[in-house]
DNA sequence: AAGTAACCATACCGGTCGGTATACTCGCAG
DNA sequence: CTGCGAGTATACCGACCGGTATGGTTACTT
């Protein structure tokens, strides 16, 4: 935590910098939308890169939070659904992604914390995916769909994006039983999210 | 084409916006860099925002160069062996990924060039799976995971999540012919693409 | 010979950038 | 009652932003 001006710097940053980007945002808006100055700013975190450091941070908590609540209990594919209730109201896509794209590469202190993020949610489906049987593969497979339905669901502009991606999930977690070849995502197994 | 100030002026454009973002480039380094003036630049583009759009849609035809070239006559799954040789030297990750995440959602003439390049993508995975007799679905997987190393591969900071990609891949285009459960990446098939 | 497209050089515009400086007010703990 | 942390308000800094204006120089065409 922090002060009181300090939490609604923080709040206003974050919503300036996911919707508008980074650098797209200046220190002087997020001061008057928070109803703060820049001096405060200033007194409290020191930078605007500093500020962005701690947007990230925050908002890993925020994801973790919303994907413990909704997929509890579940079984590890829902993740897709949790994904698609998340991507509804966060319609720019993943924040992380987002700010890699403006800070990557430059030694900004925001970059071990996109790694990071990053690395926690490929053990995070790692484990959940060896909870019910799986090789760590399969969460790696889970993975790569659930980053590359991300984009495709943004970037992409296809918001169907997180419901290909859980079929194509089952198809790794639960692969036909016949040889080979010319068939699709004939099984349903209907594990899917209850629309809360 | 363009003239040739103007040709100066897209390669020196597209090596800035790809290596720093767009918003962190204004013109006048473009220009110094092209070896031009600003003048030039605005007589034949109009607007930095046009100039962005020209960037983009040269970059789709560079990388469609670059994968018919090095995925000719091989197998689809050979397309990740492409993309870790594609990111070897486009160290930056995916430039229209990077793109949206700046200019996303405002209205910029280059959102429809970003769409468009997925859209083809996803088009010619599909294509590509169906004439090894695979069913869309299977395309569309193949899509998402090819975003997804992308991802990984630079903001995750994963160099290997093209090869993981890969293994994912031929788990879901030849699945293992036993039941259920227990097992990875047990069949390598060994479609892979000699170093070049 | 006149016109024109392409180009270079330079200066300018209002506005914003990240960051700093100065000075003042409040509430609270020693 | 004094000192200090937290806050507000405002002004300032040099640098850069996207974009425009003016003017002059080539080279090729009609």
């Amino acid at each position: 935590m922090s002060t009181p001006a300090g939490e609604k710097l923080i709040a206003a940053a974050s919503t300036l910098f996911y919707r508008h980007g980074i650098r797209a945002v200046g220190v002087d808006l997020i001061a008057e939308t928070a109803g703060t100055t820049k001096k405060t700013l200033y007194d409290r975190f020191g930078s605007k890169d500093a500020l962005v450091a701690l947007y990230l941070e925050r908002r890993t908590g925020i994801w973790r939070e919303f994907l413990h609540e909704h997929l509890h209990g579940r079984p590890v594919e829902d993740l897709f659904d949790v994904l698609a209730l998340w991507l509804r109201e966060q319609d720019r896509g993943c924040a992380f992604v987002n700010a890699y794209a403006e800070i990557g590469g430059t030694g900004h202190p925001a970059e071990p914390v996109i790694r990071a993020e990053k690395e926690w949610m490929r053990a995070f489906l790692v484990d959940r995916a060896r909870e019910q049987g799986h090789p760590e593969s399969t969460g790696v497979a889970l993975h790569l769909l659930y980053e590359g339905a991300t984009v495709l669901a943004t970037a992409g502009g296809d918001p169907d994006a997180p419901a290909r991606a859980k079929a194509s999930a089952l198809a790794v977690l639960y692969p036909p039983a016949d040889e080979q070849g010319e068939r699709g995502q004939q099984h349903q197994h209907d594990h899917s999210l209850a629309e809360r």
